[in-house]
DNA sequence: AGAAGAAGGATTGTTGACAATAAGCATGCG
DNA sequence: CGCATGCTTATTGTCAACAATCCTTCTTCT
């Protein structure tokens, strides 16, 4: 019953498309993600349309739409380049998730069907039997996905979904794969998940919130905590 | 001293573009946002390259960074179309707005220099100066714009900064503009504003958190109230 | 007469070539 | 010897034609 990440977003907007600029876009998109295109990276139009057997045209397309994911920045006449992995960046980024699933879970405790909770509690069990069996960090990061993503859809707000789920999901995706080096916060996290759960079940919109903010910015504060006592890896 | 909101926004990000797809991207999107191209019409994209005087590549280009900015969907093999301006839409993004700003206020309260609060303040002078004057609504809506986004440049995070001045700026900037008939919030709006400088200026962060994100639901439930007594106006 | 299917037209997706801009390099002058 | 200036080259921006897809309409069969 739980979904893998890929086919989560890729269901997302339905078929999004079978043409060559949205084929386009996922492989490079993934590329950037799993950091075989390396952050900071130059992007060249050319030699990327060589590598994936495309026009310059959709190239091009596929680009433009990973600048508006904030995948990538482009300059006028100068070109598109990865974005480069800084710390105030994350930070920031950890900061509108705050602000934007802190809303979702408070509209989700109030919108939810019981039945999208009952399938939210399908999602927690299958999470809690993957870390009794120790099954390994990437199940693990999948069923921290799909516990915000099910909240997230349960809000009833498209735009909100829009946001998180199209836009900034491929961001955070970017930034857990590229700095995996510490994930030991799964013991806690199940445990708040698990409370998050039971605030929107008695249908409680503030505490949903407040639980939710809380888990993000304690992940926020994780990962300055280990990052700034590091120096910056990225040259130039 | 008062920025007009064409400068606020195009000054954003520098010089953003002399090139023909920046240029007709920002014809088109103002042309959405004033009404001139109505909500729920298709775009063709050889007509539109043909008003615009240019190929129909900018003119693509220039719809794909529209639908990133949420005014025009777009169906693959089928074309772009501008958003309906359906009740459900403006609920989500005021909600999507008390999450966003609610956090910009509270990051402004903590990192505003006295400078920036000071500017903040001359913004508000400004716009209760009009407000005196009764210097007709444009003006006032400019005022509001130019104080709101004082306290998100404030903020200091770029990726808040640049999800609300860049993408839904001209989102709210359309709903405003297409449905202007109220407009009667004036006098509570400015009474919430001096609010919250005066939290911001005691670097209260909960209190201004709190304090933008009432001020924005207000304008939201006002809406609600007024919209829904209404008949849907767009047919089919 | 109504519905299913095929042909036509219109629109979008894609391509390769052309033009314009910016970065890098060498050269000349102070 | 250092800096400014002009050229060279690579890269991006733009264009017009071609191909693929979808919607509409007409025909035809039941």
């Amino acid at each position: 019953m739980i979904k893998s990440e890929k086919d989560a977003n890729e269901k997302n907007h339905g078929a999004q498309d079978n043409t060559l600029s949205g084929r386009t876009t996922v492989a490079l998109r993934e590329a950037i993600v799993c950091g075989k295109i390396k952050a900071g990276e130059k992007l060249n139009e050319p030699s990327l349309a060589e590598q994936y057997q495309v026009s310059r045209g959709p190239l091009r397309e596929a680009i433009r739409r990973l600048v508006s994911m904030g995948l990538v920045q482009h300059k006028p006449h100068v070109g598109a380049s990865v974005i480069p992995l800084e710390l105030d960046r994350i930070i920031a980024l950890y900061e509108v998730r705050e602000a934007l699933e802190g809303m979702a879970a408070r509209l989700a405790a109030r919108n939810m069907s019981t039945i999208q909770i009952s399938e939210l509690k399908n999602v927690l069990d299958v999470h809690r039997q993957h870390y009794d069996d120790n099954a390994g960090e990437y199940m693990q990061v999948n069923g921290d996905f799909d516990f915000h993503y099910q909240i997230i859809k349960g809000s009833g707000n498209a735009l909100l979904t829009q946001q998180l789920c199209d836009e900034l999901y491929h961001l955070i995706r970017m930034f857990r794969f590229q700095t995996s080096r510490f994930r030991s916060r799964s013991n806690r996290a199940l445990i708040e998940h698990e409370q998050l759960v039971y605030a929107i079940e008695n249908r409680d919109a503030a505490l949903a919130e407040m639980l939710m903010r809380r888990h993000i910015s304690r992940a926020k504060d994780a990962i300055a905590k280990h990052l700034s006592s590091e120096p910056h890896k990225q040259e130039h």
